[in-house]
Formats: C-alpha cells, structure tokens, sequence
DNA sequence: GTTAGCACTCTGGCCCATTGAGTGCCAAGT
DNA sequence: ACTTGGCACTCAATGGGCCAGAGTGCTAAC
C-alpha cells in the first residue's frame, strides 16, 4: 500500500541522516534499503512528503533532511524502543548496584547516562515535596546558628544552616528534636506545615523564635523550588557536534547551566511509565530550539518522584536514547524502593 | 636602553593580541603604541624577540604572536595585577556578602569569578584534612546503617552513609556520638585516627563493629582523595574561543568533568599571598596544554584550606584574572573567618 | 501506480591571478 | 652603534571562473 510505503521511506530517511549526518536522496535509499521499489518511485514520494512538511531540501540539489515534525512522527508511530544489548544491561548493573549514598547513586547515574547515549545526561534529585520525611537532624553550630539536617525517606539528604535570633540552648534543642521527630517521621513533606502549625506553643516563649525558625526551613525545603537538584553530565559531548551546527553550542551550554532551565526541561515529562520526547521547536526554551529532549521519571513506586533525561541534537539516536532514559531510570527506580 | 625596549615591544604585542585575537605586526605596534621609535626599529626588535623565543610567527607574511615562553616573561616581569574598578568590588560584595551556607557561598562565588572573568571558574571546598572537627552527628538509618554528619570549622558538611554488621541501637549511638565528640571537637581532621584510637575499647565487644565502620568513614573523609570536592562553572565560556581554535573545546571540556584533572590543576598553586599562574605546555595536564590556569589558595588565615582559580586560553587577561581570582579569594578568606 | 530517461539546478572543489600585510635586509643618516 | 627609509620578497587570503557530481522534477512509456 502507497501510504504505508511513505512512512517507509520516512523512517529509513531518518535512520539514514541520523547516522550519516548528510542529506539523504533517493538513490542512496534504494542503494542501502531495500524498499522493493526504483528512486523514481521513491523521488515520488519524498516530494509527497516535503510537501507535507516531514522532510526538507537544504538547497535545491541536495538530499532531504527530515523536519521537527518528521522525528516526532518518526518517534511516536515508525519506531520502536531499542531494546538494551546484555553488555548495556551489564553496564547499568555495574555502574549502579554497589552505591549507598544517593549522592553516590545521582553522580554515578549521570555518567553512566551520558556515556551510554554520548549525550548530555541530567539526573534530577528526588524532591522532598513528594517524599516522606524520614528523620530531622539539629545540630547547634553557635549561640545563634543551628544546622537542620533534612532526611527523606527517598536517602536524599540536605542541610541548612539557620540563624536564629533567640539563643539556643542544647536542651531546647534536644526537646525540639525528638517533639518534632514524633510530628513528621514518616509523614509527607508537604504536610509537614500543618503537622507543626502548633508545635511552637508548647515551647516557653523565649525558645519559640527558635523553633519557628527551625520550623521554617524545614518547610521551606519542601516548597520552594530552590530546594530542587539537579546534575548535570557528559557536557562535552556537546561540543562534538557543533562542526555540523557552528555557534549552537554557545547558547545551550549557557542554557544548561541555568538550574531553572534545567527543571523547565525536566518538568515536561511526568510518570514514570513513559519516556517523554520534546523535538526542537516543540521545547519552550527558545534557545534549545535545536535541541531534542528525553526525559523520563523515576521513584521506588509508581509515582515520580523525580525525573532523569538527555539533551542532544534532534538529529539524535531517538530508539536509542529513549532505551538508554527508560532502563536507567528503571533502575534508578528500583534502588530507591530498596533503600 | 635598548634590552628595556625590546621588553615594551614584548608586552604591546601581548596587550594588542590578547585584545585583537591577531597577530600583530610592526606597523600596528607604532600605531596603537607610541614606542617613540620607527617600524624598521621594532622589526629588529621583533626579530631578537623570535630568536629568543619570545615570539612566533604563525606563517611567513603574518605579524607575531607571543609563545607561552613569552606569556611567562609578560606575567613575571611585565604585568602588574590590575587593580579592581569600584564596580567590581561592589559586584564581589554584593555576591558573597549575605550567604550562610558553605553550599550557598561556593555556589555564588564560582558564578561569580566565572563572571568577573569570562572564563571557566573553578572552585574547591575546604579541605577536610586541612580543617578541625567541629561536630560529628549520628543518625540511625534503620537497624545496620548510620548517617554520619560530618561538620567542618570551615563549615563545610559531609554526610556519608555507613553499612554496619552490628545492630546500632539509639542508645548506644548516642553514647559513641557523645564521647567522640568529647574526642575530637576542636581538633584537627588529620588527627582524629590518632585520637580515637582506643575508643572502640570502651564499648561492649558487640558495639565494636559498629563503632568502627562510624570511625572508619570518619577518618577516610580526611584522608581520601575523594573527598575533595570542587564545583566549576561558566563552562560555556570555553564555547566562544573555539572560533579561534576549532576543536579545542572538546577534550578540554573532558577533562574538567574529571574531578581529579581539576584538582590537580588547582594543587600547583600554593600559599593564600599569591596568584599562581601555569601557562599553556607549563602545564601538567597534556590535554590542557593549550590553555592557561590561573589559581590562588585561600583561607580564613595564612594556610591555604583550598583553592580557587579559572582556566582560558593561554591568549587572556592575564592581568585582569589574577586581580579576580586574588580578590575573589580574598574575600573567600574574610566570610571563613567570620564564620 | 511504477519506472526509465533526460534536462535542469545547485553546491563544492579546484585552479589561478590578484591583493595586501608583513617581513628581512641594506645603505644611508644621526 | 643605533635608527630609519626604502625596496624586494613571501605567502595567506580573497574572489572569479570552471567543472564535476549529486540530486531533483517532469514526462512518456509500461
């Protein structure tokens, strides 16, 4: 059937572009796919295409290179997940099994990502707003200083330092730890500021500055976006490809060091049943214009929790780098479930 | 004084290509500086200059170009650190003034210099080893695992995560996070093997285990290479002098994603008094051997507890990224001490 | 609906001449 | 002993002209 050949013809322009990185025609088509059919056939329906949108001519004498729009349908109807190789599988093991520290799991996810996919990997840290509080931790640092030390139940751990203005006392501090401990163990982040909301009055009033103000990072860690990480990896992977697109790498490494941007990135996709795929000019930063991304989300259930993915050129491996996103983050999954 | 002369001759050429990325020729030389002296003069000074090696031409019929021998020479003898504008003073104040966290501090500084210098900034924190104890946290993570808290004069924080064999019971961690405290509060890291020696003696045989793995990862995080740790940023400045030398950007973005290169790099510098300064094939790094580092340590006294510094191409401001990173170190110093 | 054939359009590579920046050297000047 | 003007020389860069080759669209035949 003429229309199922088209697609045909799409998929192997894609393949063949990907890998080349040249503008394909219709004889090196038929030379290296078998399509069944002459370069006439095929110069056919190419021109159908173009006209549709899905490939283009960068001058008149030159092979077509497949549009934005051709690699979206590309990746949502012509191709499918590359299943990982055992010596891939083998990698992902090696590179993940023996951590403890998530710090360690996160530094060791990226550059496993970037290295399977040779593309940028960003590896987001759990956030504490969708994870359960596993332990506070208050340390005096001074007088008037005290450091609080956010445990989750996801092994992410961080740290703050307070200034307060009420003085603190080691005993205070004690009690507030173990009253605060029995409040919020195992429960949400998010619930922690209604959870608190009347721990303060239990304390004699010239030690409820304190508390409040330990209270109050406590909260803030969950809510604010400032609490968010993210990791970034394989950044020279970038600089491979600006031979074919000179001066792109300029702006998207400065893009990539914006942590908003980042999370921006990351946002987009959502569950953690599905890899997300953002083309080009489909991605709302205007300077990854010539970007795709693939992300993914990950957490020891079925929610995310966070979210992994790679930045690349669109001209990129899709079936590959969505395997690559999809297995780790399957991983990644299933080492936080452990912890 | 003719030998004065040449060294003129020598730091225009350096001034003018630094600025206009071109080779610089005779004529241009008498133009933009007055030399008091005639073009033939200066080409006879030119060619001194080359025979000694100061100097190259890159093809025959091209002005000259100083070599790294040359950017020594200028560094050494004829450059002074120029002296920061007002405006970039209130810039270094306004940064790093109201941050609390060490996290917050280094963060806000790499940017900083990063910024100040249009250069890839690197920054390291305090080194362990290097600092004293200023409090040891445990945690119970579940019944064989410890969170260990690790926190620095500097203010740096670590936590580790400990795998032991042995049951760790509140209790008796309390009592082991009490007398180590008592142990090694106000001591240096390095010597905390030393000082905690026979503490596991003190606990019943069946808390030993449990004892030392804590005690374990407390000594390796002041021992450990791995446990230094350093941020770097304004990576995309690399991008915009790869116009110039096309392909360079690659392997030296390599090896500043690994942490070991970077240490490495800024380990050749020494003291908190003076800008350090490794140019082109100076340096160790073969990968880097086109580019130059300019470092400093810093500390809240005399002693170095880390460094900071950039790295460009060896065609930069030498000048105007030693004031930086001097200044920006500087006040790294003051904020630890104040700490 | 497919195919062979053909005329047409471009880019990229190549050669060549020209231009101009920059040099080295020499002989004359101070 | 240094400086300088002058001059011949070298060589990268620029741009035009030309050719080859890749790739296309169209048409007519199957």
């Amino acid at each position: 059937m003429t229309d199922e050949r088209r697609l045909q013809v799409l998929r192997a322009i894609v393949g063949d572009f990907v890998s080349t990185r040249e503008p394909v025609g219709s004889k090196a088509l038929v030379d290296r796919y078998d399509l069944g059919v002459s370069s006439a056939t095929v110069r056919n329906d190419m021109a159908l295409l173009e006209e549709e949108g899905y490939i283009v001519q960068p001058h008149t004498s030159a092979g077509r290179i497949p549009t934005d729009k051709g690699y979206r349908l590309f990746v949502d109807r012509l191709s499918a997940i590359r299943p990982m190789s055992s010596a891939e599988r083998r990698a992902i093991r090696k590179f993940l099994d023996r951590s403890v520290d998530l710090d360690n799991v996160v530094e060791r996810t990226v550059r496993l990502l970037s290295q399977l996919t040779r593309q940028v990997a960003m590896v987001q840290y759990p956030s504490f707003s969708l994870s359960k509080v596993r332990h506070v931790e208050l340390v005096a640092l001074g007088s008037h200083r005290v450091l609080v030390v956010l445990i989750a139940d996801t092994g992410r751990v961080e740290q703050r330092v307070v200034d307060v203005d009420a003085d603190c006392s080691t005993t205070v501090l004690a009690d507030l730890r173990t009253k605060l401990n029995i409040a919020v163990s195992d429960r949400e982040f998010s619930k922690v500021s209604e959870l608190t909301a009347d721990l303060a009055d239990s304390f004699p009033s010239q030690d409820r500055g304190l508390v409040r103000g330990v209270l109050r990072t406590l909260v803030d860690a969950a809510v604010e976006d400032e609490e968010e990480r993210v990791v970034i990896g394989g950044a020279a992977n970038l600089a491979r490809y600006d031979h074919d697109f000179p001066g792109t790498v300029h702006p998207v490494l400065e893009a990539l060091e914006e942590h908003v941007v980042l999370l921006h990135l990351l946002g987009e996709s959502t569950g953690t049943d599905q890899v997300s795929v953002t083309i080009g000019h489909e991605n709302e930063v205007e300077r990854m214009g010539k970007t795709s991304v693939v992300t993914m989300g990950y957490g020891p259930r079925d929610s995310a929790v966070a979210h992994i993915g790679v930045v690349g050129p669109t001209r990129m491996d899709y079936p590959g780098n969505m395997a690559a996103v999809q297995a780790v983050a399957r991983y990644l999954g299933r080492i936080l479930a452990d912890q």
